[in-house]
DNA sequence: TATATTAGACCGACAGTCTGTCGGTTAAAA
DNA sequence: TTTTAACCGACAGACTGTCGGTCTAATATA
């Protein structure tokens, strides 16, 4: 009745189930019981594996980020494309494509999981400020872009984008729209690109993407 | 041994007790018994009260939100000052006098709080965002300015500097101020300013009050 | 091959804490 | 004297993390 199994096959068991319930039913409401009748083992194997509820979190994250990240700089990496298109591309990769389902993201933005929440978002700026730094700094080079200050200029626009795409945001599809145009204005300005020189970009990739 | 007070003030002395305890401990850590016994009053006083304990956090945040909001609303509506002085001046009434302490409002960025800050921040930005967006609007007319979006400039200007100037960040000296000096470039970019027009009277504004 | 040993994985009862409820009590106004 | 708003504290229910002990399978030993 009982079965042993490798540490790393049992975390990740257990962090398949987290991340489940976590998503679905959000982290404060989701009990160690839960994943315990989800998992089908006993309450000291979990806390075998993991410190904590917190701990089980941000291993949950951990993962998830990591593979974002392998995405984002996938589309980074891509020299085949302009540095706007791959700008594009790679803060996109974030958006879109959740690592989980897709409307269930809307869960993650309730205020109970401000945790979760707060969690991601640090680590995933942590991690793309960066990259986009880089293809930022790249622009300047090629005199597409003017900016003395290449990392805070991306730090900036994902900062914001991280704020103003959240499904918490509740705003109509038109005030969304004229947002997103004024974000493309502003991200233009901060960088100092030509006006109009990411719309075609943006519209290019919307219109071959469904979503 | 009873005393019996009106239902104000005894809320009142609970959310004073609460910011106090929220501030120093975290919200998560302080347990609705620390409330109690600094109050002084029984359980079933404070849920005659309040419906919750995440009820008290909402009713204290509301609270020094309001009291925040009055005074970035008073250095806006000074009319003997340019609007970038005014912008300036609202913008910072928010971050310095905090309505607490000073250092305590570290607190306020752990982790664990994440629930606080987040509704913190939420509330805040609804508030000023427009207050601001409306001395941009001020500065457009006043040929100042020039942005066709002056709301989504005071999003992105407010939002990111919320994030910038969190305690969390913990970063150097130095980098703090590059990151200021960004800060200030950026946000003449965005609000379409003439270069340089944004960082004099923001050194005034510093070189006077002493942090 | 058969048996003993060991270490890592696992179990579940339990202590301790916390939130919110409820029936009943008291002080002060009507 | 009656009524009502404020107050009390015991208690139910839930949850997290701990701990001593158990099992399994790999390895060592005979």
């Amino acid at each position: 009745m009982r079965t042993v199994k490798e540490a790393e096959e049992r975390k990740n068991e257990i962090l398949d189930a987290a991340e489940e319930l976590f998503v679905t039913k959000g982290y404060d409401k989701t009990s160690t019981g839960d994943i315990l009748d989800k998992v089908g083992i006993a309450r000291g194997t979990l806390y075998y594996h993991f410190k904590s509820k917190e701990d089980i979190l941000d291993a949950m994250i951990e993962r998830i980020s990591a593979s974002m990240m392998v995405r984002a700089k996938a589309e980074a990496a891509n020299t085949e494309l302009s540095v706007i298109e791959r700008i594009i591309r790679s803060v996109m990769s974030l958006k879109l494509q959740s690592p989980i389902g897709d409307e269930i993201l809307q869960q993650v933005h309730k205020p109970q999981n401000a945790l979760m929440h707060s969690k991601m978002q640090k680590n995933m700026i942590d991690s793309v400020v960066p990259l986009l730094a880089g293809l930022v700094e790249e622009g300047v080079k090629q005199g597409i872009f003017d900016t003395p200050y290449p990392f805070y200029a991306a730090e900036m626009i994902i900062v914001y984008s991280e704020f103003a795409f959240d499904e918490e945001q509740d705003r109509t599809q038109e005030e969304l729209m004229t947002g997103i145009q004024a974000f493309i204005h502003n991200t233009e300005k901060i960088l100092g690109a030509e006006s109009g020189s990411l719309t075609q970009p943006m519209m290019m990739f919307f219109s071959q993407s469904d979503r």
